[in-house]
DNA sequence: CTGCGGTCCTGAAGGC
DNA sequence: TGCCTTCAGGACCGCA
């Protein structure tokens, strides 16, 4: 599922195709998605993409802005001039003046793009990886604030941003920190860990452009797969042995959500 | 504040 | 082979 890395990763090579360019036609397949009125963005000029969190902004030379979020398997697809391959569950397609495209394809219409006027960047309320704000102290605060259990916590996007249930489960392995902790048990060296844990992680997906595992629908946005499959620990790995202490990984649910853990070396 | 269950939606996987 | 059931899950919402 696309989280902060995916995320990150679609940005980026978006930004390489589609800033400067001018959108000139929106085809709306699945109405749902789509929200807000599609002449907030015909005949503007894409001046830049961004990222906060997991939601993509398409920025606009009219001040307006394209919001968008993949949630399970929303997907971009891009399409150069007369490249008609053919793509699944297509629900909306921007077209550009040059003749290029942009798919946005969702199987389960989860996913949403929005069309907002008057684009303002207002600050985001939670503290989010890779930004001045992700340090140790403000960190430490929000564990600190909830009894909840810390894997819910750091999937809260309202706390913190960009997180969900793949990097969660990783980072909480590589800190060595029980899913199921009460957030504010965890000591500031416990903290430490775990923040430094989610950077590291976050920031080697980001290297490998995202991950697509064995259930994921995340693709590049030339539809090839990503690589930080390849180095799960945990996540998908149940019935395995633990590659720190070689007892087997167990696979829990958690408010609804598949928690993937060592029981024996996470405390 | 916290937890629980339901909702959206449909491909994939499992059972018979 | 094929039909039917169950599951997964990010964000949100109502309720206890």
């Amino acid at each position: 599922m696309p989280e902060l890395p995916e995320v990150e990763t679609i940005r980026r090579q978006l930004a390489e195709k589609i800033v400067g360019k001018t959108i000139n036609q929106i085809e709306i397949l699945a109405p749902k998605i789509f929200i807000g009125e599609v002449k907030t963005a015909i005949g503007a000029k894409v001046v830049g993409v961004g990222r906060v969190a997991k939601v993509l902004r398409i920025l606009l030379s009219n001040g307006n802005a394209l919001l968008a979020h993949f949630k399970l398997n929303g997907q971009f697809f891009w399409r150069g001039p007369g490249d008609d391959s053919p793509a699944r569950f297509t629900c909306v397609i921007f077209h550009f003046t040059d003749g290029s495209r942009l798919l946005f394809n969702d199987s389960r219409k989860f996913g949403w793009i929005k069309a907002m006027e008057n684009f303002s960047e207002e600050s985001a309320a939670a503290i989010e990886p890779f930004c001045p704000d992700f340090n140790l102290k403000n960190f430490f605060a929000v564990l600190a604030k909830s009894r909840r259990p810390v894997k819910l916590v750091l999937m809260d996007q309202e706390k913190i941003g960009g997180i969900g249930n793949i990097y969660a489960n990783e980072a909480l392995f590589a800190a060595r920190i029980s899913p199921f902790r009460p957030a504010n048990s965890l000591s500031v060296n416990e903290a430490e860990k775990l923040r430094n844990a989610i950077v590291k992680i976050l920031q080697k997906a980001i290297d490998c452009r995202g991950s697509s595992g064995k259930d994921e629908w995340y693709r590049q946005l030339d539809g090839s797969p990503g690589g930080y499959q390849n180095h799960f620990l945990v996540y998908q790995k149940n019935g395995q042995k633990c590659p720190r202490c070689g007892d087997p990984i167990t696979r829990q649910n958690q408010a609804g959500r598949g928690t993937f853990y060592c029981p024996a070396c996470q405390i």
